[in-house]
DNA sequence: GACATGTTTCAATAAAAATTGAACTTAGGC
DNA sequence: GCCTAAGTTCAATTTTTATTGAAACATGTC
């Protein structure tokens, strides 16, 4: 299990050279990071997202690499995430090659659909998976302690299933 | 990042000796496994759960063990883990020494619960980050929208900080 | 349409998290 | 009070996940 309290939550950050970063930056890149811990989104998704967050204007590829001095491979992969996510916007300037990203403006419809993402899947994979469990329960004589528990929980799936679409538009017009 | 789909879910279970469970018992272990997995729960812990949560009568320490063919040390730390969380209930029989386990009767309230432990430390330790930042910003000259959005954060840090505690009771009596 | 610049991919590697198991502690029966 | 069964702890190990970096791929500019 994850250990509740993070002992060294920026050791690698100091290790490698982002004293680049502003103290703030600092500050408010750990406090994303720890969010997105939550939600199961990797650390350095989460302190490209927080440099930009705090950014006057859009920041480009190099500029984050550069400021949170981090590889190329996961400055490109934490932008797809972000980007797949609907987190960041590119703002393009014309006969300029280099895109500049932004954070989109609600943070908390991205932070809906990254939940979304997770559970509703999972969710519609196990309502079959549900039944079959109930039915077989049932055939092989449990007890009624144990099939009122399961089909309780068959319930539930079925409640979140319709509620959960409910929870914020997905994305665009759908 | 976590794949998206785990390639094999049940490839450890299947290398150990998980053929004592039936069809069901695995079925029911995957669903809460894969629950397990987006709250943060590990694997282990989520089987056990499972287990009691379609066993007809408590199961003890050992029953565990054998059923799921993992370590000592797992269950014990499993069974501590599902005990604090308030998950599991002991069932003792008088002259009986060792303890038969059973899930409560409330799964919601445990997983609120749980999602709270997570959450709430992390929104009380960031509200005098935030207001930090925030200052911070406003004192180099940062530009409206990152002020904007800097107090945007600050704002629900402190709504969720006070909507969060009426989700549920926390536990007995408090 | 060639070239340079900017980005992605992915196998190798590093880091973090979960699991094991053996030594240790605790509780109950005698 | 001792002995033993029951359970816990924790350092070592395994497994999983994240990151790196070099090679491949795009795409805009001239």
């Amino acid at each position: 299990m994850k250990p509740p309290v993070k002992k060294t939550p920026v050791a690698r950050s100091r290790r490698r050279d982002s004293h680049r970063l502003t103290p703030h930056e600092l500050e408010l890149g750990a406090f994303f990071v720890q969010m997105a811990g939550i939600l199961g989104v990797p650390r350095s998704v989460a302190q490209i997202y927080a440099l930009l967050y705090a950014a006057d204007a859009g920041l480009d590829f190099d500029q984050i690499q550069a400021k949170l001095g981090m590889s190329k491979g996961s400055v490109s992969q934490g932008l797809k995430f972000l980007r797949d996510h609907e987190m960041i916007l590119a703002v393009k300037a014309k006969g300029v090659r280099r895109e500049r990203w932004e954070p989109t403006p609600s943070l908390a419809a991205s932070m809906v659909n990254l939940v979304r993402r997770q559970v509703l899947p999972a969710l519609e994979q196990s309502t079959p998976v549900l039944q079959r469990v109930l039915d077989g329960a049932q055939t092989t004589g449990a007890s009624p302690e144990v099939l009122e528990r399961l089909s309780r929980l068959k319930r539930w799936n079925a409640r979140a299933l319709e509620l959960f679409p409910l929870m914020l538009p997905p994305s665009p017009g759908g």
